[in-house]
DNA sequence: GTTGCTTTTTGATAAATGTCAAAAGTTTAA
DNA sequence: TTAAACTTTTGACATTTATCAAAAAGCAAC
């Protein structure tokens, strides 16, 4: 809890007392390597944040699994769409290692909201740090080849390539695995 | 204004006197096509609502200009990036059609937030919305082939294809223009 | 309407990436 | 420790898309 605390005064700052409220309506959860926390069809009624570990989203699209996201320490985790839609998820969210995370419901979170305008910000600005994050993202999934989104992934989130296996990657890339393979013998 | 009050609604309710402090701060502001709300270098420090006309953003790549998005009627417009970090811009946003817009500054924004809970929860709101049709993009320009992307484009944002040259579509499709014309072709 | 300018189309070819199949390498668990 | 189950690499080939160049079409101003 003390992780999330410390990494949530980053975004922006709380009173003792939005912590206080924070820490009772975030649940401590663990689970193991392959666990699901959310498979498609559901509704994704939670938030979490991953204390310790790492998680995948990915979808299926013609017997194909396409991991088009990771989570990794201080990251919040969910199914965006369904959780803010209220519709049903059309992916699947897995742990890839044993992880330690922090649970809040979307009832409790919006209790929050309504209670504690800080904690509202706190969010607005999340959003912003996520918007602009997706937003580059974007950029190279569209308009860069195939080994500068190699290069670009090395370059800034390499612990994405020390702790998930190629095949993961190479979707979270866009890119199939031999192309990958192929790119990366040329290093 | 009516535009964007009405519009502001569908997000999230605004007490009578939020609307008049948000009434305060837009300034209204008429452009002809071509001119620029932005260009690259600069810090943008404005959000704009467009209330009638179309933008676009783009940036240069090896003397070639990529529009990665469009805006239109109610639509906010800004740099994201830019107006979030306050960093120099790397794209440039351009009126593609004589237009209305409501403008507020960031000072003027962040004011309102900490006088209103109920408009910084607005954007809060907006956000979620702006986010997952990002993501939406996202997994089109990661995920789906040429004509599938062009297809999705006619089948929900027809209104596009209706008003934009084909070269900006094309760009923001991450297609040449040559193969979105044969694309089209086919149709 | 003709001229000049921009946008779109068409053709030929090249480059990037995907697919399928099999081999090689690694990990896991009995 | 060894077989089974994954994961990664390699090869051959197919497909998609880009690039360059030129022609055609559309549009605007005179």
């Amino acid at each position: 809890m003390q992780n999330l605390l410390a990494h949530i005064k980053n975004y922006s700052p709380l009173s003792t007392e939005a912590q206080q409220a924070l820490q009772d309506c975030f649940e401590k959860n663990s689970f193991s390597k392959n666990e699901y926390l959310l498979t498609q069809g559901q509704v994704s009624r939670h938030l979490y944040f991953l204390e310790k570990g790492a998680t995948r989203g990915f979808y299926n699209l013609d017997g194909k699994e396409i991991t088009h996201w990771f989570g990794f320490e201080n990251d919040f985790v969910t199914s965006f769409h369904s959780f803010i839609t209220g519709e049903a998820a059309v992916e699947n969210i897995q742990l890839i290692e044993g992880s330690i995370l922090w649970m809040i419901s979307k009832e409790n979170l919006t209790e929050l909201f309504n209670k504690y305008h800080e904690i509202e910000r706190l969010v607005r600005i999340v959003y912003e740090k996520y918007y602009i994050r997706l937003e580059e993202r974007f950029v190279n999934a569209q308009f860069k080849t195939a080994s500068e989104r190699y290069e670009n992934l090395l370059l800034h989130t390499p612990h994405i390539a020390e702790r998930v296996p190629l095949g993961f990657i190479a979707s979270y890339l866009g890119i199939s695995q031999e192309t990958l393979s192929r790119i990366r013998s040329k290093f």
